[in-house]
This record gives structure tokens, sequence and C-alpha cells, in this order.
DNA sequence: TTACTTACACAACGATTGGTTGTGTCTGGT
DNA sequence: ACCAGACACAACCAATCGTTGTGTAAGTAA
């Protein structure tokens, strides 16, 4: 490239730092490893040749792709770093989206292995990552964390063909008390535990959400046969049940169960691309049905910002 | 990546073909360098921190433009290569547009730097390039050589604002009679010299195809302040003229005159790519109107492959 | 607790690589 | 014919990257 760019091995030494000799072993080797010759030498100077046309952009391709790397992970300048709780989930489909929508925003998504929310904040006090989504208790709230409901996802049934509400259009959470609910891998402590506590103490739901996560098979595996299991899903996460398990999404409503993400972020904290992403999922967020249910610890308060929106 | 893989370095270094200590000395090595830590270890293995979370998908596409680079000119399996003449016409436009909207072609436009047909047609033979847009008078066709008019561009007069005909919204190849037509850095010997000899002869044009070519700005220069001159250019290169000169595009009709691209190929290769782009050039190229005008040595062979097309 | 296994890091050393300086060859202009 | 410019080749040196041998920490089994 920087032969290209000065036409001479001399000037590009220059910009290198290094003499023109090393420059002249430089291309020869790399032509020696491609097997083509990329530079045409003339007595006034070099010229690219065909395959050197060629391979020049994909060169600059790896140069960029080099750049990129690097600044990814440099701190100081790096990109926005948004923890998407677990990469199957609304969150990160919803940033996902963003960035679709978005090219320009240079941002990471990645998943924290702790699933304490708690630990969350800290990890955004400390800068770890500039952004989480958690269902956190107001009083949780650590000072210098600044919350914001920005993505509620309504919670849909999801049950094998021998369930009986297999083919209902629709289920209230009323409905549910008395058949068996599978919600594995649920640890305690965590805000999913916290979540699904309140759900079944508020409509008398017997929720099972302990023992191990076998994996997205197994529990596939286990509603497909069951005629009593059923589990909850958010209505965004379809990627994940395929065609070949006959599975159904029973929508929950009178009321609708809504999964309330917060976006965690340092208070002051004036990055473009967290705007950006916040005033996206106020806009482009799902209309959410009117009569819905949240657990009583998410707050008055962290529901305005929701619905001060125009 | 490999440890990622593999989680532990000695499967990592099994993969590589190396040592487990020259993996650590790598992985260490680049943690220095970018300044934070990928790997956790611990002692069952090696699991990507929150910055090898993030790093990862960058250090693979910089695997895969390295990859994608060396496979761009490795002889036998590199993309399809194809000559557009200068990157500024439309041969390369119509390749970017096919690339547009078949992203998963892979293919490479260079321009070959002799302007000479007939060499040209010698690379396409030689396997040099895979294809190339020529207009190549049919005697001139070598054995081996598949040649089909797919690109036909109506030419336009381009003239200043002080031009007679700045105004008119057409005008007929005779009315520029009398005219000084100037069209620089055309080589004798080349198909450009040969196309618009055959134009000037047909309709008593003065084309002055000699001289030097100092470069689109001086030509944009001439033209803005002169009363007399006008170029020639391909109805699609719009590009070129920037609005700060005030330049005026007259169509041509009554004939229009068509600049006849020649796809040449070597007669036998079935490469997917070129099939697909001589389809997407038959079906999406732009109308012709009825009333055209050609070179006399553009054969009713090669226009066949056009108007056969349904 | 003790011993053993697993997994990674450190140290010393040799081979390879990539740089340097010095010199040679070719081309194009004077 | 000569000279200047531009790149290649050769010899040499230093840094890098690999090797083998060994150390340390953590989990596992007796």
């Amino acid at each position: 490239m920087a032969v290209t760019e000065t036409g001479q091995f001399q000037a590009a030494a220059d910009e290198l730092g290094i003499s023109q000799q090393a420059v002249s072993k430089r291309i020869a080797a790399l032509e020696r490893h491609l097997e083509v010759t990329l530079l045409v030498r003339t007595s006034r100077g070099s010229r690219l040749s065909l395959d050197g046309q060629v391979f020049l952009p994909y060169a600059k391709k790896v140069l960029t792709a080099l750049e990129r790397a690097e600044q990814a992970v440099r701190p100081g300048s790096r990109p926005l770093r948004i923890d998407v709780l677990n990469r199957r989930i609304a969150p990160a489909q919803a940033v996902y989206r963003f960035y679709r929508s978005h090219p320009q925003m240079n941002l990471d998504a990645v998943t924290l292995s702790n699933e304490n929310a708690a630990q969350a904040a800290q990890a955004v006090l400390e800068g770890t990552v500039d952004a989480s989504f958690r269902a956190l208790p107001a009083e949780q709230l650590p000072a210098g964390i600044n919350a914001e409901r920005l993505l509620d996802i309504p919670l849909e049934l999801l049950v094998g063909p021998a369930h009986p509400l297999a083919d209902a259009p629709r289920a209230r959470p009323a409905d549910l008390a008395g058949h068996r609910i599978w919600i594995p891998g649920i640890r305690p402590g965590t805000e999913w535990a916290a979540f699904y506590h309140a759900l079944s103490k508020d409509f008398g739901l017997s929720i099972d959400a302990l023992g191990p996560n076998f994996g997205d098979e197994a529990l596939m595996d286990a509603l497909a046969d069951s005629a009593s299991l059923a589990t909850l899903v958010g209505s965004g996460d379809r990627y994940l049940w395929p065609q070949t398990y006959d599975l159904r999404r029973i929508p929950l409503h009178d009321p609708t169960p809504l999964y309330p993400h917060v976006l965690l972020s340092r208070s002051g904290v004036q990055h473009p691309v967290l705007t950006a992403l916040r005033e996206h999922l106020r806009t482009a967020g799902p209309r959410t049905p009117d009569d819905v249910w949240v657990p009583d610890w998410v707050t008055r308060e962290q529901m305005t910002d929701l619905t001060d929106t125009p």
C-alpha cells in the first residue's frame, strides 16, 4: 500500500521508517507467498500489476480490520459496549436491530458471565461495560447508575401439541394456575428468579425455576412430549424454537405479563451511540397492550420514561 | 481463536501444530500489545474475558480478510476478474450495479493498462482476465474468444452554458456538423479512435480526438468557457461532471449513437458469475431507443445476442 | 492430609525472520 | 558513452518465535 501511494520503494520506505531494501524484501516475500507479481518495476518507479490492482483493496481491508480490532478493546476510545444478558433474548435482538438500522454506530454486544443484576450494575459503574439490560428492583439501584425502562417484552406460553392449551388462541395468566411451568436454569438470587417469583405469587402459578439448564434441546424435547409441561418465553425470541418440534406459542393477555428490561448506564455519560439507542428503543419498540402486568417492584419512576414519550 | 474453540491452550496448540508454551507466549504477547486480558485462565481451561468476547469477532474478521486477500490473487480458484476499461465509464458502473444486486457473487473489476482491444482479447485468451468490455470490430476477433454485445450506451453531448446548443432539449448528430467536438486522450489504434472515426465519417463531424488528456478538470474548464467546444459522453457516467461547472447534457437522437460494449470471454468458460453477469446485463440494461446508430463494423451477429433475448 | 493430575507460565536456548549497510544491475535521459 | 534513478542481491546482526525443560497453582483422588 505504501508503495502504491507513493509510486516508489524509497518513498514508501521513508513513510514506513525503514530502508528501501527492507521494502524490497517485504514486497518480494509477499509476492513469493502469493505466487504472483504485485508491482511492475520500471526505471521511474513502480506501479500496480493487474494482480496488484485486484489485491490492493483486499489488503486495505486486512489493515482496516486490524485497526478496528485494536480499537475494539483499547481503553478510552473503544466502541460502546452493551451487556445484553444473553444473546438469544430480546435485548440482544433489539440491539442488533438498532445496529442494522444504524450501521455507522460503533457498538459491541457482550454478555456478562454473572447473572446477578447488582453485579451488572457494579460493572456499569466501573466502566467494564457502558450499559446493561437488566430487570433491576429500584431499591437495588446503586448511586450513580441511571436506569431507564426501555424494552417491555410480552411473555408467551410455549407448549407442546399435546398440551390442553395447545390450540387456544390466547390465555390469561390466571388460566395457568395448576399447570406446571418449567423454566430451567434460573439460579436463585438472579433477576429472573425475582421476576418469576413475583409472577407466580400474583397469579398463583407453580413455576418450577429450579434445576440445571440442560440446554434448549432438552427443554424442547420435554415440552414436545409432555401434555402438562409448559414454559414462558419472550414474544421476540422466535428463532429459538425450530419448526421440527411443533411447539405452540400462546399469547398471554388480561393482563399481559411484561418482562421489563431496564437499561442501566452510568449517570452523566452522554455517549452519542447510547443516546441514539435509547431514542431507537423509545420509538421503534413494539406497541405494548393496554392491560399489562409487571412486578410490583418496577417503580413508577422507571415507567415514566416510557409513558412520557410522544 | 483456536483457544476459544477448544477451550484450552494444549488443544489449541495441537490444532495449530505448535507447543502449548508457544500458544501461551502468543496470547501473552497479544494481551501485552492490546493492554487488556483476553482470556480468563482457570484450572480447567480458559474462556473469554469480556474484552476477549468483544475482540473475537474482530479477530475473525482479520483472518477472513486475510483469507480473502490470498484467494483474490491465487491462480485457480480466484474470483471472476473483469476488465472494465476504465473505472469512470459505463461498464465499471454496470459491473458495480451487478455486484450490488448480487453481493454473494465473487468478482473483481480491473482495468488493463493498455487500451488496445486486440491486446485485451489476448489477455482474455491467456486467462489474465476472465472477461473484458470492449468495442471490437468483428474481423479482429481472435479464435477462441466469445463476444457478446451486452451494453449499448447512448452518447450525449456535453457543452458549456455559452454553447449554441446549451439550451436545446435534444440534438441530432447531423446538427453537430461544423461544431468542434473535442475528445482528448484518444490514442490512434484504440477502439475509441475507431468508434469516433466511424461516427465523424457517417455524420460529417469534425472530432478532434488528438492531443494528450490533461485530465477531466482541464476538459471541464475548457468546455465551461467555450462557446464552440463540445464533447461526447456516455449517458451513464453522470458523476464525472460536478455541478459547479454548469455543464449541460444534450441527449442525441434521430439516430441515437450507441457505444457498443462487447463482453469478451474465452469460449467454453462456464463460470457461474459470468453467466449471471450476462443475464443481468441482458435484462437489467436500459431500454435503448428505436432509432440508433452503431459503427458499421458492429456485426449483425454481435447484435443478435441482444435482440434474441425475450 | 497427601499425592497426583491438569493447565498454564517462566526460563534458556536455537532457528528463523526482518531489519541494516554495502554493492550490483538495469533503464532512461543527457 | 556516461550518469542518475530505482530496485535487487549479499552479508551480517538483532529481534522474534519456536523449542524443551521446569515451575506453580488449582482441582481431584486416595
